[in-house]
DNA sequence: GACTACATGTAATCGGTTACATGATTGG
DNA sequence: CCAATCATGTAACCGATTACATGTAGTC
């Protein structure tokens, strides 16, 4: 039988950065999120969630929680521990599987995410993570490109033909924003060494 | 009590605008989802999805099965019933609910994908889901710009503050990207007229 | 004979959402 | 005094993934 390997839980890799970033209450975990511009390309952290996996994090001794009276308030704060911090730097350095993935946006939002926690380990390691990125959006542009070709050569075969350019349209755009964005990321990091 | 609105199963109307442009297998759906540029853009649609989701729409009466026997090989053929059309239709043409979202991906994953299936329904449907999403966009623009401001004031405040702006302008090149697809598409829906 | 592609499903489990539940404090 | 914000959780449910299960047809 072969072990089942779960999908990663990345909320939790989420909240264990911003922890990393400062100790807060689960509370203002959500502010955090929301405020900090995380919520521009990570999907919604809610209270519902942001509970329990704060509950999963302390049973895996990831994080320590601490009752705190603030301004006759009593809050959990928690705060990151150096096994948490070294569980994190092992994820955000690990270079995501993005050559098993088809999603852009997927694809994008897994290397944003690792990249937003890049101070959780080298500027190395986000180069290659960009790197990697670069290359993969480059490939799926070129079989974006054959499609275009494809649907404007049949754009009056079928009705639906049209709305499909739109799409791979969009997809070309993503692609070269992408690969725009790693090439300027990557001359900032290195300029940051 | 408040009625449980469940959160929309897209994954339904993705299969749905498959078999309204062509009757097919569960197994075949598959492979459209993965060789018609779909997969560039729409998260995995994997078999053990599809044979269940297939299960349910027959249920709503949405589509049809027929078995049919093809070179020696037996396999189910579905089609879209004139429900099911009706049905995609008004799915289609519903303006998403984008304004309450905040991730940029989510939203145009969500607008892409009733463009995909824009010939359901009316160009006119497609062009005010497009102008909508080029507004949405622009004013995430302006947020991120903001951002982008004071973090560069920040920069040397806090290790993170260089990760933070990266994943900002990643922001940015998304918000320019779409903002310059949707406005090459309206033209492409005014054209087609 | 082994491997790939065709073809269809079920069971167990996980992750995330919606809904429910409770209570204190602050500001108008 | 009422609304908003602060503050923390649980229960039920749904959607999606992983794993399991089975069998045929064609090709190297």
């Amino acid at each position: 039988m072969v072990p089942r390997v779960a999908k990663e839980n990345k909320n939790k890799f989420a909240i264990l950065g911003i922890l990393k970033h400062e100790s807060i209450s689960g509370y203002n975990i959500r502010k955090y999120y929301k405020f900090r511009g995380l919520r521009f390309f990570w999907p919604d952290l809610s209270l519902n969630q942001i509970y329990p996996t704060l509950k999963q994090l302390e049973e895996e001794k990831l994080v320590k929680k601490k009752k705190i009276e603030e301004k006759s308030r009593i809050s959990n704060i928690y705060s990151i521990t150096e096994r948490g911090k070294e569980e994190l730097r092992k994820w955000v350095s690990g270079i995501p599987s993005i050559r098993e993935m088809d999603n852009m946006f997927d694809m994008t939002q897994e290397v944003l995410l690792k990249t937003y926690y890049g101070g959780a380990t080298t500027a190395e390691d986000s180069k290659n993570k960009i790197l990697e990125l670069i290359e993969v959006m480059k490939e799926k542009k070129v079989g974006l490109k054959n499609f275009e070709k494809h649907l404007k050569l049949t754009l009056k075969d079928h009705e639906d033909h049209p709305y499909f350019l739109l799409s791979v349209l969009m997809g070309i755009r993503i692609a070269d924003a992408v690969v725009g964005w790693g090439e300027e990321s990557i001359k900032m990091l290195k300029k940051m060494n």
